[in-house]
DNA sequence: TTTCGTGCAAAACCTTTGCAAAGTG
DNA sequence: CACTTTGCAAAGGTTTTGCACGAAA
């Protein structure tokens, strides 16, 4: 993404340009795949901004597209960018290394069938979110 | 569950009856199949009892294999008893209403799949922890 | 200039910890 | 009596909120 893309994308949004959410965004690039706590983007920003402002910025990212929120249990939600901002991205699912704190996406849902399951008897507006842990290939050896 | 089963279960994990765990274990038969959260249970619970001493009866509880744990994203955990105490319950999924908050789980586990295609790939050590949300039948009405 | 974003301080929320006092076997 | 459990107070970690000041359009 361009920097005259992510202001488009703000601005389109309403949003104004301000130094916070162009370093929150720079920091997100700069890590591209990575998932980035508040905390550590707080850290990474190359000017001051309050880590109240990283969640208010982020919450905002959440909102136009921009970011996605992976959380994980007991700990600090995760960021990244989306690769195609603005449309959601496809559903998938992560998996969560124990030792390297790396977190990777799984392809594929394999929830929607037990949610059609669950629809035909008559649940409603079902969500879903599932987290795998473990060591991944590399920690395992 | 008798008085007597569940004092024993104590004593044969070298836990001393209190009056505090029995009024804890009463909630949860009273209201057995329901899942409970901490400050629920202190609410309920018919003697004095600091709602410290909850979360601590209730994690003894969960080693010794009388109740299950289950926990749903940035709320407090929910805790029910288990049907056969000291056996580990098959792994299953729940589901929370987001309209009543009941915690009701779901038969099978359907992410075994995945799980043998990760070990396949290098990884281990896999657990995972899955929320399913939505509104039940009966709020969906 | 008007509206929006930010910093700061504080609170909310769930849970854990430390320690002395009280209870259990 | 020895050891465990409890109450209380306090802290932990993540996230949210209120409000006045400062910055963007």
């Amino acid at each position: 993404m361009t920097p005259t893309e992510f202001k488009n994308l703000l601005r389109d949004n309403s949003l104004r340009v301000t130094k916070s959410r162009v370093a929150v965004a720079e920091v997100l690039m700069h890590d591209d795949g990575q998932y980035l706590s508040p905390e550590e983007i707080h850290q990474k920003v190359d000017v001051p901004c309050d880590l109240v402002s990283i969640y208010r910025i982020l919450t905002a990212y959440e909102e136009i597209g921009l970011v996605k929120k992976s959380e994980f249990h007991n700990q600090a939600a995760r960021y990244s960018l989306i690769k195609t901002p603005g449309k959601k991205p496809h559903h998938e699912h992560y998996f969560k290394c124990v030792s390297c704190d790396t977190i990777e996406p799984i392809k594929g849902c394999f929830i929607a069938k037990t949610e059609k399951q669950l629809m035909e008897s008559g649940y409603r507006n079902l969500s879903h979110h599932l987290e795998i842990t473990g060591t991944c290939p590399t920690c395992s050896l």
